[in-house]
DNA sequence: TATTGTTATACTCTATAACTATA
DNA sequence: TATAGTTATAGAGTATAACAATA
């Protein structure tokens, strides 16, 4: 059965504000703060997917070339990537995350679970609410990701 | 029944990676580009709450009073917030939202609204997924507001 | 003296425009 | 000519330090 389109939108306006603020409050967890939201997401797709170019990753994370230079040359000077040159296209600079990137990201992303389970843990959820919100987040990504 | 230490960090680990992307995802829609999201969120805010002073505002979004009175001048340039100096404690300023400022406060939303409750419509759930999302929603909200 | 808000200054993130090197 | 990346420059958002006005 097909979902009304009232319960659509009350279901929308549920999902947002619940979304938003529980992403504001999991974004202050951070492994360091000598890091951007951008860089984080920079380093998190490298971790992911492996090296890429100066305007992939731009393209990616929806901003200019200039502002994805910017952004890596503060990552690289803290260390957490290194650039180099492509040997077939000298155009291009291929990006790659280090040993001391990976660990921002996965520290960093421990810190954000466990503040999260915490939060979960303080409200004292049963099984079956902890499994709703299972469901739920695979729902959401996969309206995220269509 | 208690959950779980392991479903406590399944669940913090799902919920954490579909947070951040539907976030991320919603916060491009917005009524104006003129606007930043603490200013946004500091006009939802006076919306909800009434007037407040420019400290209290500075520490409800969690940045410094400076960093708030250039928020406060951009939003007030722009006409979406009105200064008045309180007559019982001249040192404090109060800052109220204007009609302007509601107009894009409700804007903002309900594009950020449209544009789920269509990504929602384009995976076609069934009444009980959307009823899955609205639970968790109160789950997340419950979690947050502790 | 303490508090509220602003100004001065500096750094980061972002953009557009102009440039260099390479294809 | 077109593309990949960088440099130059400017505007917004943030911070800390110093200041003015008021309590």
């Amino acid at each position: 059965m097909s979902a009304t389109d009232e319960a659509l939108h009350l279901t929308a306006t549920d999902l947002r504000m619940a979304t938003f603020r529980l992403a504001r409050r999991l974004r202050s967890a951070r492994a360091t703060d000598t890091i951007s939201d951008t860089q984080l997401a920079v380093l998190a797709d490298l971790r992911m997917n492996g090296r890429r170019t100066i305007s992939t990753l731009a393209e990616r994370e929806r901003v200019t070339a200039p502002s994805m230079t910017s952004i890596v040359n503060g990552l690289e000077e803290q260390g957490f990537v290194a650039r180099t040159q492509d040997a077939d296209d000298r155009r291009r600079v291929q990006v790659d995350i280090t040993d001391a990137g990976i660990a921002i990201v996965v520290e960093t992303i421990r810190r954000r679970d466990e503040l999260l389970a915490d939060m979960l843990r303080e409200v004292d959820y049963t099984e079956a609410e902890l499994a709703t919100l299972r469901d739920a987040s695979a729902l959401m990504r996969r309206a995220v990701e269509r």
